[in-house]
RNA sequence: GGGCGGUUAGCUCAGUUGGAAGAGCGUUCGGUUUACACCCGAAAGGUCACAAGUUCGAGCCUUGUACCGCCCACCA
């Protein structure tokens, strides 16, 4: 135990030695022989590019709330880490550095440029799990896993090759998002739509064998149009159906197009009539696919224009839509050009435009494997909380269509694949190294790597060895619980769930969180001079990592979104000072007898009202935090811990027991001690450096056990009495308040009230009323007699005065009493109507109108005093 | 076009079997009361967006309206 504690709360002191020892004490660490009940979360891996934002810690506070809370209530819990090897991103980040040298990927060669990402992972890819250690994550790092670990490797090679077995996996040329900057493909999760504000191109296009008739098309993207292969209107539509056989002639290449009748065309749309390019756009496609139509690749993976181009190739695309554009006009084709907002396809990662593109790619057939993954939910085999994301998920996995997978990137898992002259494709298990159909050993590995959440969605298991048969698996799988946010429920949750039902037989988690968003802190103008608000680290340096994280669980509603700001934070920060300085307060008076008090040792009947009151009150607030903590209501558990410290413990019953310091001791340090354990899983590291100072059982508050339910210790008769003396104290001390009395002088006080049991409760309790409201003496009456110089109020059915000679304003004191018998008055007949109303009386419940009447009652009471005391102010 | 969410105190937000409107910050007034001025004490402040309905009773349930936000979608 240590004894010293300073003056001020310094956060980052108390913040720098504890995750060490917790550390190395092996407390993170989860047993798989254990014969506790499981508990498991696996971290969602953050790119290792990364670092951590707010939204992290957000999601990492829920987490570890959560996990260290079921630590403490015996579970074998498990919170898995790990990082993603994040194909672009990482990509991005070092070609970026080779850029700054002069090179390229490129002039590296595949080889020593993965060699080159591996050494910045070296050397940067700490940082995140740094960071992570830094918020207090209480995470078990002895299964620290990375997404290209030999055995998670492992674990994406063996659910490739069994989903290609099945035909799940195939290659074909498909129409797919193309990222000309990234230069690879993207699923279409991975391409963003923004609203811009473009232009709609009106182009006439003349009929074939006729001099003067023509139609007119509306296009955004013009230079699309060398691509062209039909011309498409809607089947009834009559301005166009005598068109039905013929063709139109492309206007600057002169390729005849013929016309097709289609119902996806929209005959209020322009002028009812769209050209047709089936290897630039999904709509034209399709329509391809429906009408056997040519499909003439014009823009290529650099977004230059191709040789089918004509005069326009090796044109930039948007120099291209330029040049055809000016093309148009010279030759009178551009018939009108209109203003047009349309949805434009944004890169994820790099922000440039996509271009859909004819391209041979892999794709997952996972409509077969989303329909376990729908059951899955539907049956309640998996809870989302909130539970409208369910919806959500319905919505896109209804819809779902086939994934891309192969990024032509070099960082990332190789597809296994390989190809032979002969035309034969391999894929297997073990690296081939002669075609098994001709026996050539001229077999080539594709060049493609796998989209980044191919490996992500096997997450939960391939973390715990599978494909083999683990331990961890069987103590482990399924795990408890994921916490992410809503931004991957398809990207990630919906695949993980698809992946878990299908490799690991079971559901890879019970139950999924979605947290909010936290909203930048820039929208208040907060964080712009300081520069860095934003950082998590920069914030927990300033305010404390246990205040941030008390601040993110206390207004993080699962998914509801929050802004976080500055004052909340220091509201916060105070509450932290707050808990140090009540613990200065007792370490204090330290004697040489305190020790460790446990809830059995206590015997009620011997305790002061102070006591009995905390005692109860505690109990509530742990019953509050408990209950709201099983729903993953950390915002609720923050707010009933907070009030319950804040406003009982130090505004009430720290000042109480100043009256019998020695007679509460063991009360005071066993409910301290009591709430630094429910405090512990918001603010890991005050309450552990707090509770070491303490007298307490066991090595760490970390395996200490959370507090739970005693019923026994609630105690409506005291909580009604210290409830009333409360009030008596407030309602004194507002009199001190209205008419001026000065800190430190001391009153008379008067009570009246007929009631025998509150008398003798009041007489017995009075050193409270008499210090807190600062009251020198304390009369108990039945009746208050009434002089002119007396200010009054009523608290409950008790009348109190101050009979003070001489200070007081008969006017003023009228007037207030006047507004609190007006307020009493609309209670009063607020309940008499109610009361009044059969209905009510017949058809609610006996409480309620039970309730009812007890408060009628007790109003009428008060106004009968507040008449009292008007009548003797005359 | 479809789906989801929001609208409660000056600000940011809570409010689940429907049963006396809450918190933090801010505001006003007063305070060097032996833990704390990152504090203490006292107060002010709300037609719960609007309208109908269900109910004895609605911030909460139903329907509609308005505004705001997000997601999905092949009107070029």
């Amino acid at each position: 135990m240590k004894t010293d504690i300073s003056k001020i709360y310094n956060s980052s002191e108390v913040e720098s030695g504890w995750y060490d020892f917790w550390e190395t004490q092996g407390y993170f660490r989860a047993d798989a022989d254990s014969t506790d009940p499981p508990f498991v979360i696996v971290m969602p891996p953050p790119n290792v590019t990364g670092s951590l934002h707010m939204g992290h810690m957000l999601n990492h506070t829920v987490h570890d709330v959560i996990i260290r809370r079921k630590r403490m209530q015996g579970f074998n819990t498990l919170w898995l880490p790990g990082t993603d090897h994040a194909g672009i991103a990482t990509q991005n980040v070092v070609e970026r550095q080779l850029r700054q040298e002069g090179l390229t990927r490129h002039d590296l060669g595949r080889e020593k440029f993965i060699e080159r990402v591996w050494e910045w992972k070296r050397e940067y890819g700490d940082l995140i799990t740094q960071q992570i250690r830094r918020i207090g994550d209480s995470c078990d790092w002895s299964r620290q896993r990375f997404t290209l670990d030999e055995s998670l490797s492992g674990a994406v090679r063996e659910v490739f090759v069994r989903l290609f077995e099945e035909r799940l996996i195939y290659r074909g040329e498909r129409l797919i998002n193309w990222c000309p900057r990234c230069r690879t493909a993207l699923s279409d999760l991975e391409v963003e739509y923004e609203s811009l504000e473009g232009k709609l191109y009106h182009i006439r296009y003349s009929i074939a064998g006729s001099a003067d008739e023509f139609v007119e098309v509306a296009t955004t993207r013009p230079e699309t149009m060398l691509g062209d292969t039909a011309i498409a209107v809607h089947p009834e539509d009559e301005r166009y159906v005598h068109l039905k056989d013929s063709s139109g002639v492309l206007p600057l290449v002169g390729r005849k197009l013929p016309f097709i009748q289609d119902r996806v065309v929209d005959r209020e749309f322009g002028t009812g009539v769209v050209k047709v390019t089936p290897a630039h756009d999904p709509a034209d496609f399709d329509m391809g696919e429906r009408h056997g139509l040519k499909r003439i690749g014009v823009i290529d993976e650099d977004g230059r224009i191709t040789p089918e181009g004509g005069a326009y190739s090796g044109l930039d695309r948007f120099e291209a839509r330029k040049q055809i554009l000016s093309d148009l006009e010279a030759q009178g084709f551009l018939t009108r050009v209109e203003a047009h907002v349309h949805n434009v396809g944004h890169c994820s990662r790099c922000r440039a435009i996509v271009e859909p593109l004819l391209s041979t790619q892999w794709f997952v057939d996972v409509k077969p494997l989303a329909k376990e993954a729908i059951r899955a939910v539907e049956d309640g085999d998996i809870r989302f909380v909130p539970a409208n994301w369910a919806k959500t998920y319905f919505e896109w996995m209804y819809n779902i269509r086939d994934w891309c997978i192969s990024r032509q990137l070099w960082w990332g898992h190789r597809i296994p694949a390989w190809y032979c002259p002969c035309g034969e494709i391999i894929v297997s298990r073990s690296d081939p190294t002669v075609c098994p159909k001709c026996g050539s050993e001229e077999i080539t590995q594709d060049e493609d790597v796998l989209d980044t959440w191919f490996s992500s969605q096997l997450w939960p298991f391939s973390t715990m060895g599978w494909p083999g048969e683990t331990d961890d698996l069987t103590a482990f799988y399924p795990t408890s619980l994921l916490v992410t946010g809503f931004d991957i429920i398809f990207f990630w949750v919906a695949r993980m769930i698809m992946a878990g039902l299908k490799f690991a037989g079971d559901v890879p988690f019970k139950e999924v969180y979605i947290t909010g968003l936290v909203r930048d802190i820039e929208r208040k103008k907060l964080s712009k001079s300081k520069g860095n608000a934003g950082d998590p680290m920069l914030v927990c340096d300033e305010y404390g990592t246990d205040a941030v994280r008390f601040t993110l669980a206390r207004l993080g509603a699962p998914g509801a979104d929050f802004v976080l700001s500055e004052d909340q934070l220091d509201g916060y920060r105070a509450f932290a000072t707050k808990i140090w300085n009540a613990a200065r307060f007792i370490l204090r008076s330290e004697a040489e007898s305190d020790r460790p008090v446990t809830e059995d040792e206590i015997q009620l009947d011997d305790l002061s009202l102070a006591d009995r009151w905390i005692l109860s009150r505690q109990t509530r607030a742990v019953d509050d935090v408990n209950r709201a903590l099983d729903r993953y209501f950390l915002h609720e558990g923050a707010h009933s811990i907070y009030q319950f410290f804040w406003h009982e413990f130090c505004d009430w019953y720290l000042e109480m027991v100043k009256l019998h310091p020695e007679q509460s001791r063991p009360v005071l340090l066993h409910v301290f001690e009591k709430t630094l354990r429910t405090l512990h899983p918001f603010m890991p590291f005050i309450t552990e450096e707090l509770w070491q100072r303490i007298p307490h059982n066991g090595a760490s508050i970390v395996i200490a056990p959370y507090p739970k339910l005693r019923a026994d210790f609630v105690d409506e008769a005291v909580e009604r009495d210290a409830g009333l003396i409360q009030e008596i104290i407030v309602k004194v001390r507002n009199i001190r308040a209205e008419v001026n009395v000065e800190a430190k002088q001391f009153v008379p006080l008067r009570v009246g009230t007929e009631d025998p049991g509150i008398q003798a409760m009041l007489m017995r309790q009075e050193a409270y009323i008499k210090r807190l409201a600062r009251v020198e003496s304390l009369e108990v009456v039945g009746k208050l007699t009434g002089e002119r110089a007396a200010a009054q109020a009523v608290a409950g059915d008790v009348a109190l005065e101050v009979p003070l000679a001489g200070v007081i304003d008969l006017e003023a004191e009228q007037a207030r009493l006047g507004r609190e018998m007006e307020k009493v008055r609309r209670e009063i007949s607020a309940l008499e109507g109610k009361l009044s109303n059969k209905k009510f009386v017949e058809r609610a419940p006996r409480e309620v109108v039970e309730e009812n009447h007890q408060r009628l009652a007790d109003y009428q009471g008060k106004a009968v005093r507040l008449a009292e005391g008007i009548a003797r102010l005359r």
